[in-house]
DNA sequence: GGTGGTTGTGGGGAATAGTGGGTAAGAGTG
DNA sequence: CACTCTTACCCACTATTCCCCACAACCACC
């Protein structure tokens, strides 16, 4: 099955939801995500089928005992479950808002197994620049096309 | 089932109680936890049955005999076995107060299998600073979620 | 071109969650 | 045995969250 595609712009109401497109919702094979912010500029969204097989990978690196085990905690303490409500909208907390620099409105972004939820301007500003970066994208993408 | 996620913010009150996030005893398979120190800087909260598979370690430790295996007691003499009250709080004795230095409010943070216990200002000290630390998180990270 | 379903958006009201404190039972001490 | 201090249970208050109803725009289909 293709996976999630596309892009929406929603409004983030005054409660601090946001809905999730239709078509994502009958997508995903399970109503419930989570919700985390691993990377510094965005949220990303998995289905919790797909987010099982990353909290073990999880799990097995803080059992090794590695130097940045350590730190694990940092990306869990930025995570929450969420589940749509009747009308298809999920809650994103004050914090995560804050860190992702939401307000107003959202970027949805189909990534095939996952969602990014990004601030629209913060996703302009995170297209590659013509140069050097982009030539090493394009050169990857046309083996990957054909 | 997704594990202990997010990060919860509560007042400890003059008896020297918190409330456990409603979300987290919904998780909890077991309303009993062992909350104990076994490193300087927090406490960490263990569902029973979590903590069942931490103490048969310990013990297979201790039959090993190892010179460290002599030193355990200083772990064991630092746990406790809560149980929430009918508000959902549970008593967090003066001698681990101290050792993790909470006073006025707590930081709950989830860790996926366990519960982490934070004095506020210590959490955010102990966030990665930017550089070779912080990098190599990173690309653990990167490898995770891919 | 109407018509019915679906989709995003807004907001009201009920249930729940966190917080404070009073009082009774229990443990430890002299 | 009496006293004190700690722990546990209970009642009450307030803010937040969640659930539900309703509207309006859009699309597809007769």
């Amino acid at each position: 099955m293709a996976g999630f595609l596309g892009q929406y712009e929603y409004q983030l109401d005054q409660k601090g939801r946001v809905s999730l497109p239709a078509d994502y919702r009958r997508r995903a094979d399970d109503s419930r995500f989570v919700l985390l912010q691993w990377e510094a500029t965005h949220l990303t969204l998995f289905p919790v089928s797909t987010w099982e097989g990353v909290q073990q990978r999880l799990l097995d690196l803080r059992r090794g005992g590695s130097a940045v085990a350590r730190h694990l905690r940092q990306i869990t303490a930025r995570a929450v479950e969420v589940e749509p409500d009747k009308q298809g909208r999920i809650l994103i907390p004050g914090w995560l808002k804050e860190g992702a620099g939401l307000d107003g409105s959202a970027l949805l972004i189909g990534a095939l197994d996952r969602i990014e939820v990004w601030d629209p301007e913060r996703f302009a500003a995170a297209a590659p620049d013509p140069g050097q970066e982009s030539e090493e994208l394009e050169a990857a993408v046309y083996e990957i096309f054909g």
